[in-house]
DNA sequence: TTGACATATCGGGAAAAGTCGATATATTTG
DNA sequence: CAAATATATCGACTTTTCCCGATATGTCAA
């Protein structure tokens, strides 16, 4: 998922509402995670608590993207001390 | 362990036979870890069939250090996936 | 070759992670 | 407000991972 976040237009194009600005909903994350909408929904709040990513409500959908500042602290991380 | 290694002559000073040059035995992790035997033994052969550490048997005794090259490969990967 | 020591492998139980269905909550629309 | 839709939460079950004791293998020294 933290892969296909990092670009919505191609991974997830049937996505219509306005655009990507936000992030994508988890609808369309489940279609193509292939699992069950409670699994899908329960892992973004992982993802986000451990701060990978960022959600925003818009109505009845929740957006989520990914939060790069983490991704290139984690990186840092990971090369000073790997 | 990985960390340990990195820095064997600090973080094992009781290892008396020899030097360093193949790497720290099995039982001095085994008694810094304070799990058994036998894990530490399964742990250290799933880190080495990875690729992160390598083994080099003297004597009765079982070496082992760290692969630094895996390290930088996978330090890569990471900054160029993530 | 036998006994002592170091390590490796095996089988199983406990703990953690992954996944689900059912249900609750929130939002929009009529 | 009621129905429809999207997402979140809960409890249970399954799968995977972790860790152990018992035992096997390998090596050294007498």
């Amino acid at each position: 998922m933290l892969e296909w976040l990092k670009e919505p237009e191609l991974n997830f194009p049937d996505q219509i509402t306005a655009g990507f600005e936000h992030g994508v909903c988890v609808g369309q994350i489940q279609a193509k995670a292939g699992l069950t909408q409670s699994t899908v929904s329960e892992y973004l709040s992982i993802l986000q608590r451990a701060g990978f990513i960022e959600s925003k409500r818009v109505g009845q959908w929740t957006y989520y993207k990914r939060n790069e500042g983490a991704f290139e602290a984690l990186s840092k991380l990971i090369q000073s001390n790997l």
